[in-house]
DNA sequence: GCACTCAGATGACACTGTCAACTGTAGGAT
DNA sequence: ATCCTACAGTTGACAGTGTCATCTGAGTGC
C-alpha cells in the first residue's frame, strides 16, 4: 500500500515527466494540462493541486533542468584532468549543448520569469495555495553562476572574473539562441557554434 | 475618395501597427487578433485578408524591425566621421539597444520562423490564400547581414570576416537576450551589456 | 448598367487556462 | 471502532483564443 504522500509525489512527478516531453517534442505550446494530465494518468484539474498553474509548472521545470546544469558544470570543475581552459570551454558546452539538444527546454532557463509575483501575490499564494516556489529556477541559476564564476577565476583571475565570466555566458547563450533559431546556419556564417565556443575562449584566455 | 486598393493598404498598415503595439506592451501573448482589429477599426476575422495567421501577422512585423535594423547599419557603414572599431561597436549597439527598448519586438527578430512551411504547404497558401511572405523577414536579416560583414571586413579583414561576424553577432544577441530576461542584472554580474560590447570588440579588433 | 471581385462582418467550432464545487479516501483523534 | 478532517483528484462551467465557412456590400472592369 502506498501513502497518501506517497502517492502525490509520484503525481506530481509524472506530471514534470510528461510536461518535459511534451515540451521537448512541440515547446511550450504544447504543453497543454490537459494532455499534461492524461499523459500522467490524472484529468486536467489535478496539475492546480501541485503547481499554482501552467507557468509554474514550466518554472519547476526549468528549475530541474538548473539543477542538472549546475551539477555538470560542479563536476567539470573538479575534473582535475582537465586544464582551466578545456574546463571553460566545457562549462559553456554544456549550455549550448542543451540549446542544440533540447531547444524548448533551454528556452525555458532563460526566459523572464514571465509572472514574477509581487510581494502581495506572493504572500497570498504562500497562504492559500500551493507554492510554486518561483525562487527554485533563481537558485539554481545561481548554483550555476558559482560553479561557472570558479572556473573562469582560474583562467582570468578573480579580479575580472565577473566582467569575462558574463561575456562568455552571454556569448554562449547567443550562440545557443541563434543555432537555435536557425540564424547560424554553416550556409550563411561559414562557421559552427562549437567553433565560436573555441575562439570564444581562446580570446579570453588571452586576454589582458 | 479612396480607392479599394488604398483603402486595403491602409488597413494593413494599421493591423501592423496596432499589433506591433500590443506586442510591445505585453508580447506576443498579449497580440490577439480580436484586439488588432480593434484598434484597426475592424473585426476580427479581417487580419486574415491580410495575413495568413497570426504568426504571419508577428513576422510581417519582424521583417519591418529588420529593414530598419537594415538601414540603421547602412548608415553606420557609411559614416565617414567613425573609425572601423567605432562602426563594430555602434552596429552592434543596434541590436543591443532594440532588445533594451523593445524587448518582445527584439524577440521576434530571433524566433524559430514558428511555422517554417513546407514546400507543399506554401505552393497551397500561394494559390490559395494571402501569402505571408515568410521570406521577408530572412530577406531583411540577410540585409543586415551584409551589411554587418562589411563592417567586420573593415577590422578584421575579409578572411575572417564570417567567422569573427557571427561570433560578434552571436555575443551580441546573447547580451541583448540575457538583459532582457534579468539574467544579466548588474547585482550579479558586477558589469553592463555596454561595457560587454566593448570589450568584445576590443577583443574582436586585437584578434590574430 | 451589370456582373464580378474582394475587403470586411458574422456565426460557429474546437481548444485553451482557470476556478468553484464536489467526491472519496487516507490518517489522525475520540 | 467511529467520527472527523485534510486534501488529491474529478467534474462542470466560463471566458478567451485562433481559425474557418459563409454572408454582405461597395469599388471596378466591361
Amino acid at each position: 500500500m502506498v501513502t497518501r504522500a506517497e502517492s502525490a509525489a509520484a503525481t506530481r512527478r509524472a506530471l514534470l515527466d510528461a510536461a518535459a516531453e511534451l515540451l521537448d517534442l512541440g515547446g511550450p505550446e504544447a504543453v497543454t494540462l490537459r494532455e499534461v494530465g492524461a499523459k500522467a494518468g490524472v484529468t486536467r484539474g489535478a496539475p492546480y493541486r501541485h503547481f499554482a498553474d501552467k507557468d509554474s509548472l514550466l518554472t519547476a521545470i526549468a528549475a530541474e533542468c538548473w539543477e542538472d546544469i549546475g551539477d555538470q558544470v560542479h563536476a567539470v570543475r573538479l575534473d582535475e584532468t582537465l586544464p582551466a581552459a578545456k574546463k571553460l570551454r566545457a562549462a559553456l558546452q554544456v549550455l549550448v549543448g542543451i540549446g542544440r539538444e533540447q531547444p524548448h527546454l533551454y528556452q525555458m532557463l532563460f526566459r523572464w520569469n514571465g509572472k514574477r509575483l509581487n510581494q502581495l501575490e506572493r504572500l497570498h499564494r504562500q497562504v492559500c495555495g500551493p507554492e510554486g516556489d518561483p525562487e527554485a529556477a533563481d537558485r539554481g541559476a545561481a548554483r550555476f553562476q558559482d560553479e561557472f564564476l570558479a572556473i573562469v577565476a582560474s583562467v582570468v583571475g578573480e579580479q575580472d572574473a565577473q566582467h569575462y565570466g558574463a561575456l562568455l555566458l552571454t556569448s554562449a547563450h547567443g550562440i545557443a539562441g541563434m543555432e537555435h533559431s536557425g540564424h547560424l546556419g554553416a550556409d550563411k556564417w561559414h562557421t559552427t557554434a562549437d567553433a565560436l565556443v573555441d575562439t570564444l575562449v581562446r580570446m579570453v584566455s588571452a586576454a589582458p
